[in-house]
DNA sequence: CGTATAGACTTACACTGTAAGGTTAATACA
DNA sequence: TGTATTAACCTTACAGTGTAAGTCTATACG
């Protein structure tokens, strides 16, 4: 039973998906309709239900299409390391994808691909050592870090190469009286005693060894 | 100068946010439309913009009405009891207010009410002894636990009293081959050795004594 | 009283996703 | 080769959205 299938077809999946990445990477998800994403493949919004029978599911299949560049390649033996590579990779995909956040952390992980990345998650740490209910915190505390931090991380309105720019023309409006910590942290931007960047790997470190805390208590009462 | 002012308008600014939070409470940001809002106070859509200016400005109003709840009465000298007292009362107003999550993070926090909220957040740090940097850093850590631990449980497709039930239904769907390790996960859910519920206090506890250890040695450090 | 205006309403426009159905042309099979 | 099938596209239409622009009316004040 081979299926017909027309040779010069304009659209297929791949390419739609790979369009309509483009534009949300460029413009937002928000900015992702059908007609434009239709125009931008020189056809009409409604041929595009032929391939997707909702926009929806267009959506679905673009976070399928990403969730792949999640898969670190090796890692050493060390749990932590292995958790650090899988945090920085999820990182890099939301910098690259800003609209997948949102849509990793919804119902999606039903599909195969989402899957099959929480299952390595969990394995990492079950074989590591922590009990099923402890993978579960753990993992969620992590992840809660990632989704969190990026969230702050991309509705933070000043780009870093502005913060003492931007520190300089707002003190005046953060009365010492008022906001005496507000005004003292601009102080310091605009001193250079700090830059005002986010650290990524700060919050993962806590995370990470206080979960080896836990780990080792747990690995020890489990021997005696 | 005194204002005109009718004596029986329908409308007014706290009557609109009101009712604008009673809908989006109930049933999400999204089903809040001007027509549907304006229906439910008696009224036609465009009378509403005599009031606010857009729909976006009605929505930084609902959020800054909102803030104040984030203040919770009084805490104890240790920093991280406060601390923790600010993320509940955080978490709460998140669970009350579903909506007001994503509009917290996006640039609202130039509002006055949210301004004050943020200095409160950084003074405590700096009086227990953190820089102004790591108190940022620290701020940032706890911050995005909350909002990521809150956006992964807002997301969650079934209710806690669930779980055990939809595990077994789904287990057939999750080989033992194929994800080994959520298959583990979800075999212990059944059993009732892992009730799948996620604890905010696990993390919360991990990131604050995290952050006590480099307070402790910052301020050992100030001492030298 | 006359006039200004606060506070409502009406109409209209450019968007959105998508249901329903029409058209075209490549293909499979007799 | 002729014909039926259908993949892959297009057209039209509808119920929504936010809001610009203009209109109407009851009240308050000089």
């Amino acid at each position: 039973m081979k299926r017909k299938q027309k040779i010069n077809s304009k659209l297929d999946k791949a390419k739609i998906i790979a369009m309509a990445i483009r534009i949300s990477d460029e413009q937002g998800l928000d900015a992702l309709s059908m007609r434009k994403l239709a125009t931008s493949l020189g056809v009409e919004a409604m041929s595009l239900y032929h391939h997707f029978k909702s926009k929806r599911e267009l959506i679905h299949e673009m976070v399928d299409s990403v969730v792949p560049s999640l898969e670190e390649p090796c890692s050493s033996g060390d749990w932590r390391e292995a958790m650090k590579n899988r945090a920085h990779a999820m990182r890099n995909v939301l910098l690259a994808h800003p609209w997948a956040a949102h849509e990793f952390v919804s119902s999606v992980n039903t599909r195969h691909n989402m899957f099959s990345y929480s299952d390595k998650s969990i394995g990492y740490l079950v074989e590591a050592g922590f009990s099923y209910p402890m993978a579960d915190y753990a993992w969620n505390l992590i992840d809660s870090y990632i989704y969190g931090f990026n969230l702050q991380a991309q509705n933070f309105p000043f780009k870093e190469n502005e913060y003492q720019d931007v520190a300089k023309q707002y003190i005046h409006m953060i009365p010492k009286s008022t906001y005496p910590y507000v005004h003292g942290m601009t102080q310091e931007i605009i001193n250079g005693t700090h830059n005002g960047i986010q650290d990524f790997d700060f919050g993962l470190k806590i995370i990470l060894d206080g979960l080896e805390e836990i780990r080792k208590q747990q690995t020890a009462t489990k021997k005696q």
